[in-house]
DNA sequence: ATAAAGTATTACGTTACGTTAATGTCAAGG
DNA sequence: CCTTGACATTAACGTAACGTAATACTTTAT
């Protein structure tokens, strides 16, 4: 005969490998309740209550909450395998925003690697003329002289003073923005780094939404802003523009 | 002049794309303390305030407590980079956890779909003398006759009665432990299993540990037991065989 | 027989806030 | 001046899934 193998809390619990208050716990909620023994008021696990653990811990290794399992488990006519398809998509989700996660460490890692020397003023030094043919050869090779774009002519036409000007704001918005990157272009600290730019900006002279976005188009299509950029991040210049066109949108 | 930009708890949550009550925990918690206007109380956060929590998002989205973060942006020396790197770790361990899931998921699923008629009656039918040709066939192109192990040989020696009881416990065996496949071969589930089968076992003989090592390769190597366990689960045999050589580790 | 180990129940602690609730403040409109 | 509505404040309870005592009873081992 085989005779029903029965547990106690703490001998289920070393076989499943969960805690004793974790059983006490599933009792509690009724997800998973045990026999008694009359006598001593001992909970009692036979083999039925082992199958439905290992259920339990199945369905809880994959993510599900207990109030979710407690459903799929006694619901009689629960559709598990469309509950798995569904869960199995919300892993994927879990997956792809882990590695993206994971993108933005390295980015931050290297980041901090590569320029740990390199203080606020360093950062934008590229603008200074000394260091800017370097860039300029490569960014002439990158783009070519024709494809410069329109931004260009109208950066040209910018006084001196007015070009300091843009300079400097553009070393306030990196200095807002390069942090609040990681979060995506749309984020709304990007907007409000835009925004202050934009109010820092008129210190100095009115730009227009054309201007501005002129402004978002030359960090991107001018060879000598853009080289800066890229040395900065990557992704900066394009980071910048898109954030430039959503809040020129709201304005 | 570069008027200060203040914030009050609301525009900074809006821009910040937080909840204004996460801005009073964080205050509550000393993670980032405003400061007050002495008229009414309210909280004031400056630019810097803002940076900072432009630091701590960042760092909550890396997926770091509170309470690190606290640690990481108040300890004067402390080691960003070490930490990310550390932290980089951590994350790359989840993704492989969730990797793991996601398998298991899709096998849970392809077995649901694939064997959703299959009771437990046919699930080992398999060893019913019908079947058995076809089966011996393909087991014979996957590892050929002259590959048979030792254990097939001590298998043959066996009585019907044996036979039949062996059969009988490996259909408990599975019955009790393909519920905890997913968990891993090295789970107490799985040590449980096989001890309780060993328990079983003894009802109708006494199994020397050899022997119970002689079952595992004979699940594995014998092409008749084989293709049943592989019709079951593509894994169940050497996830039985693992499971049984923990166990008599432990004997 | 006594100590060790296991059982039970009760209840508070944890994280990172969400959600009222009760009350105070400020700018705009009648 | 008063109301209204949208802000602000603090206090307090609720969440998920247990961990961690505290206290008391039972079983097991010596």
């Amino acid at each position: 005969m085989d005779t029903q193998r029965q547990y106690t809390v703490r001998q289920l619990a070393r076989v499943a490998g969960v805690s004793a208050r974790t059983l006490h716990y599933y009792d509690e909620i009724g997800l998973l309740r045990p026999d008694r023994n009359p006598d001593n008021g001992y909970r009692i696990y036979n083999r039925a209550a082992l199958l439905r653990l290992q259920q339990i811990l199945f369905l809880r290794e994959l993510g599900l909450s207990l109030e979710e399992i407690q459903v799929i488990l006694d619901e009689p006519g629960f559709d598990l395998l469309a509950a798995l398809e569904q869960h199995r998509k919300a892993l994927l989700a879990r997956q792809e925003r882990l590695a993206a996660l994971v993108q933005t460490v390295d980015r931050t890692i290297s980041y901090l690697k590569g320029n740990a020397a390199m203080d606020d003023q360093q950062l934008f030094e590229g603008f200074s003329e000394e260091k800017q043919k370097q860039y300029e050869e490569e960014a002439a090779r990158r783009w070519g002289r024709a494809n410069v774009s329109e931004s260009q002519k109208r950066w040209a036409s910018y006084s001196p003073e007015k070009k300091k000007a843009v300079f400097e704001e553009a070393r306030q918005i990196y200095l807002d923005l390069v942090a609040s990157m990681p979060l995506g272009p749309a984020s709304p600290q990007a907007q409000e780094g835009v925004a202050r730019w934009h109010r820092n900006l008129r210190n100095f002279y009115e730009p227009t939404k054309e201007i501005l976005l002129g402004l978002g188009d030359l960090y991107n299509d001018d060879p000598e802003f853009n080289a800066t950029f890229v040395r900065i991040h990557p992704e900066l210049a394009p980071f910048l523009r898109e954030a430039i066109q959503i809040y020129c949108k709201s304005l």
